[in-house]
DNA sequence: AACAATTACAACCGCCACCAG
DNA sequence: GCTGGTGGCGGTTGTAATTGT
């Protein structure tokens, strides 16, 4: 039987990269299984892949991390556990790799993290807490009367909108979105919700939606988070309030009401 | 200077979700 | 509904670089 050709494995070269980087620029990203032939390269498309995100994508930042950054990763994972993609999603120029390799180096691992220059950091204690594990998932169609399965779709939906709006962010948005006015919940709408959201709009509501997660962990408490659903008759955008408590209670929902418990969103999420 | 131990992080592996056929 | 291909993720390992003795 012919032995299968090896690809190459271990360390990249220069030329590795050179012709990873031609190849990226040419065709662009995706499509990871045509990269090594048109690239030239005998490396499996995982390894392509891997370098490219990790290594050669423009914008990534190396080096010390900062006191904000180290604080926003304890944040995060307190709220998020090992999702590093999701975590690296919110730190512009990390990586996922970056963040797991710091994390466990000097958080697991109870170092001290380096900084950057100026900057100084007391290493909060990490406290065992239930994390909420929102996962990008499928949902079936059917947005239609208030029941509890159409409950989990609309919830699955925010989920993933969010999620996916948010791995894609490269930064912080600097202007107001003009839905977020409430002064005391946030708006958010998806954009499964709603097809001709600006994409400033879309950034706006994403970061509104990690604001809000974290305000979870912040308050310890419940929060609630106002978004819009759409009709599925008119496709009109329809107010609603995803309220989430600490503590247990069947699913409450009246009049466009979701009350929903820790327990609940772990059910809706697909933990 | 030589060697050992430790650190930092790049790279690999295996698994899972999604999607098209 | 099933299956194979693909992209993506988290856990783990390998190793070059650095530090300590």
């Amino acid at each position: 039987m012919e032995k299968k050709a090896e690809v190459k494995r271990g360390a990249w070269t220069k030329e590795e990269d050179t012709l990873l980087r031609i190849c990226i620029d040419k065709f662009g990203e995706g499509k990871w299984h045509k990269v090594p032939i048109r690239a030239g390269l005998n490396r499996c498309r995982k390894s392509c892949r891997l370098r490219w995100m990790n290594y050669l994508r423009p914008n990534i930042k190396r080096g010390y991390f900062t006191k904000d950054e180290v604080d926003l990763i304890q944040r995060l994972h307190k709220l998020l556990g090992n999702r590093w993609s999701l975590i690296a999603g919110r730190l512009p120029g990390r990586t996922a790799n970056d963040v797991k390799n710091f994390w466990n180096t000097y958080i697991n691992g109870k170092k001290m993290p380096q900084l950057a220059a100026g900057e100084s950091i007391k290493v909060k204690t990490i406290t065992k807490s239930k994390v909420v594990r929102p996962r990008p998932r499928t949902f079936s169609e059917g947005l239609g009367s208030s029941n509890v399965h159409n409950t989990r779709s609309k919830f699955s939906q925010i989920t993933r909108s969010g999620l996916n709006e948010s791995l894609k962010l490269s930064g912080n948005p600097s202007d107001e979105n003009p839905k977020s006015n409430n002064a005391s919940s946030s708006a958010l709408s998806s954009e499964n919700m709603n097809q001709s959201s600006s994409s400033d709009e879309k950034v706006n509501e994403c970061v509104q939606w990690w604001s809000n997660l974290l305000d979870i962990t912040e308050n310890g408490q419940g929060t609630s988070i106002l978004f819009s659903d759409q009709d599925p008759m008119t496709m009109e955008l329809m107010p609603m309030t995803l309220e989430i408590e600490d503590s247990t209670s069947d699913d409450a929902i009246e009049d466009g009401m979701f009350s929903l418990s820790s327990d609940d969103i772990w059910e809706l999420i697909g933990q």
